[in-house]
DNA sequence: GCCCAGGCACTCA
DNA sequence: TGAGTGCCTGGG
């Protein structure tokens, strides 16, 4: 990967195994707008980011070389070798094989902790547009505006300070439902200290987890998303119903207990449990298996 | 109008 | 311990 700043924009070219697309649609995030395939604006870290992904370059808007390094490599995940991975996992069965190939440009986020534990709070009974819409709703009441941006507002994701003036009402009001009083403990757990979010990745994974639960609303699905989307924990097999479902159809024939699921993927997957799971997870839902 | 959706908490055996 | 049920809300 070589990259040069050109204006207000970084140019890069040699990257490989990386599709904005595949990425930011594979489910992992919820702050984006699709302007066309290969043509997103992305927000995180409190910055709005334009992307454009054309043959053989992206470029990516309203940025430097500084801070493309400080946060644009991390959170894309820019500088794994991917290509490893996916011949490795490629190399087990013919269901990976055409699942890598099919999201063969997925990398996986490296996103705020606190932002995306909030996010799949908030994910749990609802689709990908509302989860999107009660992000966006909560955002534009309790964060920062960063920009305007071809004709629209953009506001930074609150920090938990931020979102702790919030009444357990006013984040109703956001569309959040049954979901706020779990979204307020979590401000009140981490304000206190009760949750360290800052040292999850130090931790063990299973401490981590556990750190986690302590959350109301938190349960073993959104704990795992957090400790893959955000936390680089990237053993976890997080399985939702998708999952389950694409699990079942190609490798268990049956209905099958989540738990049998996770001891299979981490017997078979190993320490690549949670690059598997994207992969199988975008074929998937791509694809309507199991549906 | 009814049912369900990218889980979880709560209840009851 | 494990299974069953309700939950805000919007869309099909």
């Amino acid at each position: 990967m070589e990259y040069r700043q050109v204006e207000d924009r970084v140019i890069v070219t040699g990257l490989q195994d990386f599709d904005i697309k595949q990425t930011v649609e594979c489910g992992q995030c919820f702050r984006y707008i699709k302007l066309t395939d290969y043509n997103y604006i992305i927000v995180a870290f409190g910055k709005v980011l334009k992307i454009v992904q054309m043959s053989n370059q992206i470029i990516f808007y309203h940025t430097k070389v500084e801070e493309f390094e400080n946060i644009w490599i991390p959170y894309f995940d820019l500088e794994k070798d991917y290509d490893t991975i996916k011949q490795n996992l490629s190399a087990k069965d013919e269901i990976l094989r055409n699942a890598v190939s099919y999201g063969a440009g997925i990398h996986i986020l490296q996103q705020d902790v606190w932002e995306c534990l909030i996010s799949f709070i908030i994910s749990q009974n609802k689709q990908i547009p509302h989860i999107k819409q009660v992000i966006q709703n909560i955002s534009e009441r309790f964060g920062e505006k960063i920009c305007t941006l071809e004709d629209c507002d953009f506001y930074s994701f609150p920090n938990v300070e931020q979102l702790w003036v919030a009444t357990e009402e006013e984040i109703r009001q956001c569309k959040a439902g049954f979901r706020a009083p779990y979204i307020l403990d979590a401000c009140q757990k981490v304000l206190s200290g009760e949750v360290n979010l800052t040292q999850l990745s130090s931790m063990s994974t299973e401490k981590a987890k556990n750190e986690l639960l302590k959350i109301k609303g938190v349960g073993p699905k959104i704990a795992d998303c957090v400790l893959l989307f955000a936390v680089g924990k990237h053993e976890v097999f997080p399985t939702d119903v998708w999952v389950k479902r694409v699990m079942e159809y190609f490798y268990f024939k049956e209905d099958t207990q989540i738990g049998k699921i996770h001891q299979f993927a981490a017997d078979y997957f190993g320490s690549r449990a949670g690059f598997a799971q994207q992969y199988l997870f975008y074929y998937a839902r791509d694809k309507k298996i199991g549906k």
